[in-house]
RNA sequence: CGCGGGGUGGAGCAGCCUGGUAGCUCGUCGGGCUCAUAACCCGAAGGUCGCUGGUUCAAAUCCAGCCCCCGCAACCA
């Protein structure tokens, strides 16, 4: 009990996503990359609590369901489990999978919205507005064409008055931005936190918060004719995720440390969501990410424009370590990138393959070759260990690029790391040394540093390809479950008996471009 | 004047905040090596860093203006 107090905890969440549809590969992005971020800090000896879930009071889940003809949850269930199949598929290791329709995140909701209604900062009052009765909702004025129709529809957008219920937003103002000026970490990259400032320059106005158009939801809880709008239902998933906030979980694990979540929703994640907790008087998370997105062919990935791609095929076309990998290395987690199966293709070839795959191939090879795949004790003074203090200072700089979530970075100086061994090799000649007999001391010594270094470079490569990490470590009778934390990685140097493990074949195998 | 991102050798990107030999991956050309997945190592060619002006001893980098591309505009990551 005590020892798990001492060890810092780190709750990292995603964003849910809408169940209306099956995930493409934008939303893996964001999955993979956040799965990432908690690979590394239970790597760095945390205690990790990591959600995921699904978003299901939209009104296109109602239509979806309706349209199949089953009941909303019913529909909501089968659509929870595609996306745990495809988490699964590409390896998202989350602790937790939220569904809004959980008893427990109705309650929770509950008791958050009376919690703000008890601090008075809920009143009534008219939201009106221009309604298609097609979209089931109300619209923008960017939705209305010149005629005053539903651009989607073509048909008249109807002035409705509905009687509605209002968060006291504007009276958060003033902490909100002082809370942001004082935490810079709190919303992050620099260009989101730029957009949340400029926004807040303009004002904010008070924000609807209830619906009476629909029943799709959860009741208020000081009137149930009206449901909770659906965005201030969904942020309160990351409570749900605890079990509420009456758990052992909500005590050790709340307020998150980094809330993972798209570009496009900063604005709920990073002014409402922390006035809402204001006014209930709960801490704020401290970190909100918004990472850029993946597009395609030069658009944006849509579903309706079928652009989405779909992650479980790419996937099983390449594996999914090589996706895991080359979208985070070419998709800056910060910015938009251009996803292309060509450059997917070549970074598997050009970094994998030919880079840390070929790297351990020719490793394994020697061992095999000049000491019967039973490596010895090396004798430390026979060995230069030139390259072992240069690779341990990459590995540095690699540790803290992740701890700042520079991912793409933090790959870059692993790709440095790989190249560098090469070039020692080639330098040092083992080849050469082999024909020697009377080199086989230093031999060994070199090819045991060589391999040290090699599986430091694995293991930092371990967040992004779990698998093929695992199969490394295993083809020299490790496991890098010996060495997955950053103490443990260091005795890396001092496990001097490695056995090359036959049969080996390659870690990477190619994929031959077609033309 | 709505907000934001981008325009860098053939392709895709980094560098810009904290001015001072323009870096990376792929491709091309030449050399080396043979342990390895036709891989690895070394070297070369190739760029007026969107345009114009300003600040400065010095600008891809700071400032001003302009042109082009893209995303968002409060329920599609």
């Amino acid at each position: 009990m005590e020892t798990e107090k001492l060890k810092p905890t780190f709750y990292i969440t995603t964003a849910i996503d809408y169940s209306n549809a099956v995930p493409h590969l934008g939303h893996a992005l964001e999955k993979i990359g956040a799965d990432v971020i908690a690979r590394h800090h239970r790597f760095l000896g945390e205690d990790v609590f990591f959600s995921v879930g699904t978003d299901e009071h939209s009104q296109n889940v109602k239509r979806m369901a309706e349209k199949e003809g089953i009941e909303p949850k019913a529909y909501c269930d089968i659509m929870a489990d595609k996306f745990k199949k495809v988490w699964e598929v590409l390896q998202v290791n989350y602790d937790r999978f939220v569904q809004t329709t959980e008893e427990i995140h109705a309650q929770t909701v509950s008791e958050i919205v009376q919690r703000i209604y008890d601090a008075d900062d809920i009143y009534k009052g008219n939201y009106e507005g221009k309604y298609c009765g097609s979209c089931e909702r109300f619209l923008d004025s960017g939705d209305i064409d010149e005629e005053g129709n539903c651009k989607v529809h073509g048909i008249v957008a109807e002035l409705i008055k509905e009687e509605n219920y209002f968060f006291r937003l504007k009276n958060y103002q003033d902490a909100l931005l002082t809370h942001i000026k004082k935490n810079p970490k709190f919303i992050q990259p620099e260009t989101r936190r730029n957009e949340i400032l400029g926004l807040m320059d303009q004002g904010l106005e008070d924000i609807s918060i209830s619906r009476q158009t629909t029943t799709w939801g959860i009741p208020l809880p000081f009137d149930k004719k009206s449901v909770v709008y659906v965005w201030v239902d969904a942020l309160i998933n990351y409570f749900s995720a605890l079990g509420g906030l009456h758990t052992d979980k909500y005590e050790h694990y709340w307020p998150a440390d980094l809330h993972v979540i798209g570009k496009d929703i900063t604005r709920f994640h990073c002014v409402i969501w922390p006035c809402m907790l204001m006014s209930a008087n709960l801490p704020l998370p401290d970190q909100v990410w918004g990472h850029g997105f993946v597009h395609y062919k030069g658009a944006k990935m849509s579903k309706t424009k079928g652009t989405g791609l779909n992650p479980i095929e790419l996937a099983n076309s390449y594996g999914s370590d090589s996706l895991r990998y080359y979208l985070l290395r070419e998709i800056p987690w910060d910015k938009d990138g251009d996803f292309s199966e060509k450059r997917l293709i070549e970074r598997h070839n050009s970094e994998l393959s030919n880079g840390i795959g070929n790297l351990v191939s020719r490793i394994h090879g020697m061992i095999t070759k000049y000491f019967d795949g039973q490596l010895p004790v090396p004798d430390q003074r026979s060995s230069s260990q030139i390259l072992r203090g240069s690779i341990q200072k990459k590995f540095e700089s690699y540790l803290t690029h992740m701890s700042e979530q520079e991912l793409t970075q933090a790959l870059e100086v692993s790709n440095e790391m790989v190249h560098d061994i090469n070039t020692y090799i080639a330098d040092r000649k083992p080849w050469v040394m082999a024909k020697d007999p009377e080199l086989k001391t230093e031999l060994a010594s070199l090819m045991a540093e060589c391999l040290t270094c090699t599986l430091l470079t694995c293991i930092g490569l371990h967040p992004f390809c779990p698998d093929k990490m695992s199969d490394i470590f295993e083809a020299f009778g490790n496991k890098i479950g010996d060495f997955n934390t950053k103490d443990q990685s260091n005795s890396l140097f001092d496990t001097p008996i490695f056995v090359a493990k036959t049969p080996f074949s390659p870690i990477f195998p190619r994929f031959e471009l077609e033309s």
